[in-house]
DNA sequence: AATGGAAGCAACCGCGTCGAA
DNA sequence: TTTCGACGCGGTTGCTTCCAT
């Protein structure tokens, strides 16, 4: 016997979102608020799944959602945190609350992990270069000899229609006090990090390794300031739950509970460092420097 | 101008986790 | 304590657009 679907299959409609279903569901949402999925389909006439409803709410009609290209700051904190914490999209989209997972997930695997790539192989002897085990990220990837970033492709018209539908929902969000949602604020990131500081536990060598191959990366001394770097490296494998980051930012009553285990060191270094756009976007402003080298190419 | 490949992104699928009964 | 439903997450797929030939 296998899980049982989560929805009847039978007449669910798949594909792309139409601007009438996104109204009906907006509509729905700022009547009842987000939440209780299960019920959104059959109470609004919508042939789609729960979960897609969730996630055409999650990812493009939620109010806050920033679209459109990263800044070097975003990217500086999406290279920062993968390496931290390694895929764990919905933890990384924490401290980026205009993001979404999926959006992040995308941009990762579309740009930055293809960054990163040159931006090692350009750190390496040439006889290294294009060695897979050199990469922690290293993936199958196709064409990975092509140097053209395509970094602004226009999306399509239709998303510019979505943008819309949320705006409208910007008013309903600042009078509506009913909705929970903390990834639409900015006050979410010194949550998330409060929460990311009750998070800690063992994890395996790989991640480690890939916490150390990054600060070889670039740097060093920047994370050598840090006062909490040594209790952080010394423990070796300690890091950020990120699975239960999200639950945590959404009950972020229960912090100080979880501040008070003194066997957690603290993230303060990390928190600093994300917080600090001038470091991060300095960065990442340098690998693109990088990518910009002909001798690269 | 046509076409094939590459890139980008929206959406789906399956599994894990959590909480209520 | 166990079971089950709902939700959330990460990986993957497939469609659309762009670009080179």
């Amino acid at each position: 016997m296998g899980r049982p679907p989560c929805c009847d299959k039978v007449g669910i409609k798949k594909g792309p979102w139409t601007p009438e279903e996104d109204i009906i569901l907006v509509s729905y949402i700022q009547e009842h608020g987000p939440g209780n999925w299960r019920s959104v389909p059959t109470n609004t006439g919508l042939m789609r799944c729960s979960k897609s409803c969730r996630l055409r709410w999650t990812n493009y009609l939620r109010p806050g959602i920033k679209r459109g290209n990263f800044t070097p700051h975003e990217e500086g904190m999406i290279i920062h945190l993968q390496a931290l914490l390694g895929n764990k999209w919905a933890a990384i989209a924490s401290y980026l609350p205009q993001r979404t997972d999926n959006g992040i997930k995308n941009y990762w695997n579309t740009h930055l992990k293809k960054k990163l790539r040159k931006f090692q192989s350009a750190m390496e002897p040439p006889s290294m270069a294009g060695d897979e085990k050199s990469l922690d990220f290293a993936e199958s990837e196709t064409g990975a000899g092509s140097s053209n970033l395509k970094l602004n492709q226009t999306s399509s018209s239709y998303a510019s229609s979505t943008e819309n539908i949320s705006r409208l929902l910007q008013g309903w969000m600042r009078s509506s006090p009913k909705i929970n949602n903390n990834n639409n604020n900015s006050d979410s990131i010194g949550s998330c990090s409060a929460a990311a500081n009750n998070d800690l536990i063992s994890h395996g060598d790989d991640q480690l390794e890939s916490i150390l191959s990054f600060e070889n990366m670039k740097d060093v001394a920047l994370m050598e300031k840090s006062t909490s770097k040594a209790t952080f490296q010394d423990s070796g494998e300690k890091i950020i739950n990120p699975e239960r980051t999200q639950k945590a930012d959404n009950n972020n009553n229960n912090i100080d509970d979880n501040n008070n285990n003194n066997s957690n060191p603290p993230l303060s270094f990390l928190e600093k460092w994300l917080l600090d756009e001038s470091s991060s976007a300095a960065q990442v402003e340098e690998i693109d420097q990088m990518m910009e080298l002909p001798s690269i190419f």
